[in-house]
RNA sequence: GGCCCCUUCGUCUAGAGGUCAGGACGUUGCCCUCUCAAGGCAGAAACACGGGUUCGAGUCCCGUAGGGGCCGCCA
């Protein structure tokens, strides 16, 4: 039988990362072993699902690459087959109607906990024999009093739970809703779930959902608990860490399979490779490899990774990211040959694509705005007649290459017996504005002739003005 | 409190009884160099602790400590 696993986020907030790398598990999984990935969205929680963050979820997955074969579902939609379900274990006898109420079973929580203990149901509806008509129940699951329940994990090997520390938990709550665990199991049994790949959170709910699945007489799945996600201080990776939703990270200018394969060396590895394209994932990835011990969140890491990727992806493809972030600043700016070239040489120091945006402006603007330290420290009047020869020579140039600017700038230090710096840095704010750039050469040839006059030009007037 | 999970450089990790404990991010120094990056080279940096088992333990067992999770008619 193929291999079928699922990621069922709930849909009460944006997408988070550490929501994202059990999806990139689950998708990975289902990719190795030519599986199917099915895509389920938990929203039986009423007031706190919305609809905004049902489609942020779809649009961030889709963003990821991870597609889905199935799906997506919705709890919502399910609710008879939840309830034909709780029917059928009443049936069979393996679940009871409860009659308790709420607050009777607070007042015994309660009292429990004073006396130190642990409160469980002590099954007091167990064996009631008439049903009194019309008052609302519960359904609660008869469970096992004595022995243990297995859990096979793939990651953690075998865990043993006593089953004296689980009561007779209920499945369908008095407003005929089912309750998460009873929801989990229905879910991943009707679609066939054949391995549960989930964060480690969810063990303690493990032997609940194995003994559902004993009381369905249904295959029980085989289950991979992946450790948390932590933040620097060691604690669940939350907001006050710094951003954690995906939507956020695309934003700031990540590409995705910068993120993706981040994300998933948190936790997994394969030897001491770090960059691993999207097929070779797929064809490396097994559960086998993925550790216990919970990982901390490196940001500096993550930016390093998406660098890699800002150098490494083909420069058309980048260009065309880019875009974007250019017109978000106002900068007008269509997919060409001249945009490729720009951002060929502003990549090499660009570790996100807003940063590559940034680094940008003064090929597109008309004026370039000088920076003040710059303007101080190099537009000053030992730079002029420099500015001069300069222009003298690059008007009478026919071919404005690097290779033709290089020689011009090679004879002008020769002459003057001065280094290339005290020349290209002087050019380089009357060209950019500021002091950090590419290679001055390719900024030029970039810029061409035409603009590169115009800009020397403007800043001789500057120097003479002042 | 009960139950469960986890523990190798600051961080992510390799390691499946015998290694100078390897790689990566970050960090330090040097090289390259028109600035800034990128790149190259070099360095500092770890087996939580205590007992066993074994000729030999990061690796196996048992404790201790620390971190985390779950204990709802929440998901």
């Amino acid at each position: 039988m193929s291999v079928r696993a699922r990621f069922a986020p709930s849909p009460t907030g944006a997408l988070h990362i550490g929501g994202v790398r059990t999806a990139i598990f689950n998708w990975l999984f289902t990719r190795h072993y030519k599986g199917k990935f099915i895509l389920r969205i938990e929203d039986t929680d009423r007031t706190r699902s919305t609809e905004e963050s049902i489609a942020e979820i779809l649009d961030a997955m889709k963003w990821l690459g991870l597609d889905w074969d199935e799906g997506p579902f919705r709890q919502s939609d399910r609710l008879s087959i939840y309830q034909s379900n709780a029917q059928k274990l009443l049936k069979v006898g393996k679940a009871y109607r409860c009659y308790c109420s709420q607050e009777e079973l607070e007042r015994r929580r309660k009292e429990a906990e004073k006396q130190g203990r642990v409160y469980r149901y002590e099954g007091i509806c167990r064996n009631i024999k008439s049903h009194p008509s019309g008052r609302p129940f519960a359904i609660r699951l008869t469970t096992p009093e004595l022995g243990s329940i297995e859990v096979e994990d793939l990651i953690r090997g075998t865990i043993v739970f006593d089953a004296k520390e689980i009561d007779d938990f209920i499945i369908q709550k008095t407003d005929g809703f089912p309750t998460y665990n009873f929801a989990v199991v229905i879910d991943d049994a009707t679609m066939d779930i054949t391995h549960v790949i989930r964060g480690d959170d969810h063990i303690a709910n493990t032997p609940k959902q194995v003994l559902i699945y004993e009381a369905l007489s249904h295959e029980i799945p085989k289950f991979a608990h992946v450790s948390t996600i932590l933040g620097s201080d060691k604690a669940k990776l939350s907001k006050r860490h710094g951003a954690t939703s995906v939507v956020a990270y695309r934003e700031m200018g990540y590409l995705p399979e910068a993120l993706v394969n981040y994300l998933c060396r948190l936790g997994w590895s394969y030897g001491d490779q770090e960059i691993f394209p999207k097929e070779e994932l797929i064809e490396k990835f097994t559960l086998e490899n993925v550790g216990k011990s919970p990982a901390v969140f490196n940001p500096e890491k993550l930016l390093w990774l998406n660098g890699w990727y800002i150098r490494n992806k083909p420069a058309d493809e980048i260009a065309q990211l880019v875009i974007p972030f250019l017109k978000k600043k106002g900068l007008n700016v269509t997919l060409d040959e001249r945009l490729i070239k720009i951002v060929s040489i502003l990549r090499e120091r660009a570790k996100t694509l807003v940063e590559l945006a940034n680094s940008a402006d003064y090929f597109f603007v008309d004026e370039v705005k000088y920076e003040d330290a710059a303007k101080k420290k190099f537009l000053s009047a030992e730079t002029l007649p420099i500015f001069e020869t300069l222009l003298e020579k690059l008007s009478s140039l026919v071919e404005f290459t690097v290779l033709e600017l290089q020689n011009i700038f090679g004879e002008i230090t020769e002459k003057r017996g001065i280094k290339l710096v005290q020349v290209a840095q002087p050019v380089r704010v009357a060209l950019t504005g500021g002091t950090v750039s590419p290679g001055i050469f390719e900024v030029m040839e970039i810029l061409g002739k035409e603009k590169v006059i115009e800009r020397l030009k403007k800043a001789v007037h500057h120097i003479s003005r002042s």
